[in-house]
DNA sequence: CGCAGCGCCTGAAGGC
DNA sequence: TGCCTTCAGGCGCTGC
């Protein structure tokens, strides 16, 4: 499931094999997730960038193509279209390679947009300042924390105190910062071990390419290893590797939360 | 306006 | 062995 990691680390692979290139060609599943994608063509990729889970790549018309790669996404350049039943949809460019979409449960979307106008995607319009950025300060965030009365992990899920966080690397920072995830309010300084944590594990999973659990592959198609570096995730009924205590999981608002009872009290 | 609940999807895993 | 059920979860949408 791609989260900031996973798709920055598709991006960095990207960015500059895309810059530049013509989209001669476009095509999609029939799905109104994925057909603007045939919008885009006839345009030139100026940049591709990020925002919390976004890919955004900037075309020289004005207009931006929007790319999330919900649950199973995946991104690709091939000499042609592979034949595979879970491609969702191609992008053909300029000297004969073929950006490739592949989405098994269809959770992605893609969107062709005036450049910055979000209004159609509602997430991304109201999304925080990205995990990642010089914007994601701890004071802001203890800030857009006190504003809702819901769980944390279900603020953090929202992607309106700051983009970017899924469930892994969700149940990791609270792991680390010891909050339980049943918790609605926590102090400024939680807050601040909360902020700490994120970006210490986003940057971990970034520095390992990203978690594959699955299905996740970057952009060459291999495997990350940040998932032999997951302390808390999926790891319900194993030792703390802090205190040994069994980590324990709950379902909160629909999602399975593993912690620590110990470690993050309530 | 905030938010709870549901639907979208499919493959894997578990139960019988 | 094989069928059926359950589960995973990011995000959009609906309705309270």
């Amino acid at each position: 499931m791609p989260e900031l990691p996973e798709v920055e680390t598709i991006r960095r692979q990207l960015a500059s094999r895309l810059q530049g290139r013509l989209i001669l060609e476009a095509d999609s599943h029939p799905s109104e997730k994925f057909t603007p994608a045939v919008a885009s063509i006839g345009a030139t990729i100026q940049g591709l960038s990020r925002k919390g889970k976004y890919l955004i790549a900037s075309l020289n018309d004005g207009r931006e193509l929007i790319i999330h790669l919900g649950m199973t996404g995946s991104l690709a350049l091939a000499p042609q279209v592979p034949d595979d039943p879970y491609i969702r949809a191609w992008w053909l460019l300029d000297r004969d390679e073929v950006l490739i979409y592949r989405d098994v449960r269809r959770f992605g979307r893609i969107r062709c947009v005036p450049a910055g106008q979000y209004d159609s995607i509602p997430t991304l319009a109201d999304q925080g300042p990205d995990a990642l950025s010089i914007d994601f300060t701890p004071e802001a965030f203890y800030q857009a924390l006190r504003k809702s009365k819901r769980r944390i992990p279900t603020q953090l899920f929202s992607q309106k105190p700051v983009a970017g966080v899924g469930n892994i690397y969700g149940n990791e920072a609270l792991w680390i910062a010891g909050i339980h995830p049943a918790k609605r309010q926590i102090s400024r300084a939680a807050a601040t071990r909360l902020h700490a944590a994120l970006v210490e594990v986003l940057e971990a999973g970034l520095a390992n390419g990203g978690t594959t659990l699955r299905d996740y592959r970057n952009a060459d198609g291999d495997e990350g290893s940040h998932q032999h570096a997951l302390a808390c995730y999926g790891r319900s009924g194993q030792p703390c590797l802090r205190c040994a205590t069994p980590l324990q999981h709950r379902t909160y608002d629909a999602r399975t939360l593993t912690f620590c009872p110990q470690c993050q009290p309530r």
